[in-house]
DNA sequence: TATTAATAGTCAAAAATAGTCAAACAACTA
DNA sequence: TAGTTGTTTGACTATTTTTGACTATTAATA
C-alpha cells in the first residue's frame, strides 16, 4: 500500500514540481485510513530525498509535497550537524558558524544572524538546557541550508 | 472561503493602497456570514503582514484595509522592531519574516534561517518566556540587518 | 434628547481538516 | 522459532476555519 501511493505521488511530482492533496481524499482513493498518508510521507517523502513537506489543518487544509534541489554542499553540513551533537556551548557554535563562512557556505548577512541565535544571553541561563536548545537550533539552521527551493512562479500568491 | 476572500482584497490592493468595503456587501457576495471577513482581516492583514485596518459602526459603517508604505529598508526595519515589541508569537513572527522577504530586504536564505529561529518547538513551551525570548531573538536579528560592517582591514579585532 | 435602525465586533462552539503514537500485524533474518 | 524491522490501523490530539448568538457603536428619526 505505502509503495503504492509514494508511486502516485511520485508520478505526479515526476511532472509537477509539487504536489497538493487533501489528505483524506487519497486515503479514500486507495481505501485506507488516513494516517497511512502520513506514514508514506514521513518515511518517503524526508528531507533527505529531497522532498520538503507543507500542510495545513482545518478547512481547506491540505498536505504540499515539494521537491527540492540537494546543494554540494550538503555532505559538509551533514557532518557538522553530527559533529555538533545535542548539545554544544556558544564558543564551539560560533566556531562552527566561522568555518561556513570561511568555507562560503554561508553570506556574512547570514553568519551574523546565525550569531546572533547563538548568543548566550538570548537563552534561559541553564546552562545544559541552553546548550541543548542552541544545538538544535544551530542543526535546523544547518539543515535548512542543504537544499534549494525550486523557482518561484510568478503569479505566486501566500 | 478564507482564502478567496483574502486573494479578492489583496487584488483590490495591488491596485489601490486600500480598500473601503462594507462588510455585509462583502458577505453575501462571498456567501458567507459577515463574521467570516473578520476572521479573514484578523487572521491575513494583521500589522505584522503590513496592514493597517479601521471601521466605523452605524449607518453608513465600513472597514477600511490599507497597505502601509516605507520609506526605506531602514524604515522597515525600524517599524518592525517597533510592532515586535518585547514579545512576539510564533505566527506573528513569522508574518513579520516573511513580509520582510516579501519587500526584499532579507534572502530567501535568510528568511528560513530566521524562521527556524522562530519555531515553537525550539523554545521552553512556556509561552510568556518563549514569546520574550522569540522577540529578543527576533529584535537582535533585525538591528543586525540595519548596518554593515566596514570592510574588514588587516588588524581586525572582534 | 430618547429611541430605533444600521452597522461592525467578539467570542465560543461546531465542523473540517491534519498529526501523533502505540498496538497489532506482517515479512524477513539469524 | 525468536527477534527485528517495516506497515497498517485507529483512538486521541492539535489546528484552522466556519457559524451564529450576543454585544457595541454610530447615525437617523421621533
Amino acid at each position: 500500500m505505502t509503495d503504492i501511493i509514494e508511486a502516485y505521488l511520485k508520478k505526479v511530482l515526476h511532472q509537477q514540481e509539487q504536489v497538493e492533496i487533501r489528505r483524506s481524499e487519497i486515503a479514500q482513493l486507495f481505501d485506507c485510513v488516513p494516517s497511512q498518508i502520513n506514514y508514506v510521507i514521513n518515511t518517503r517523502f524526508t528531507i533527505q530525498k529531497g522532498y520538503l513537506v507543507e500542510s495545513k489543518r482545518g478547512g481547506g487544509g491540505y498536505i504540499r509535497i515539494i521537491k527540492v534541489q540537494v546543494l554540494d554542499e550538503m555532505d559538509m553540513l551533514n557532518s557538522m550537524i553530527d559533529i555538533i551533537g545535542d548539545s554544544i556551548n556558544e564558543t564551539d557554535a560560533r566556531s562552527v558558524v566561522h568555518k561556513l563562512y570561511e568555507d562560503e557556505i554561508i553570506s556574512k548577512r547570514e553568519a551574523k544572524l546565525m550569531l546572533v541565535a547563538m548568543d548566550k544571553s538570548l537563552y534561559t541561563g541553564e546552562r545544559l538546557i541552553d546548550n541543548r536548545l542552541r544545538s538544535n537550533l544551530l542543526r535546523t539552521m544547518l539543515a535548512n541550508l542543504k537544499y534549494e527551493e525550486p523557482n518561484k512562479r510568478k503569479a505566486d500568491n501566500s
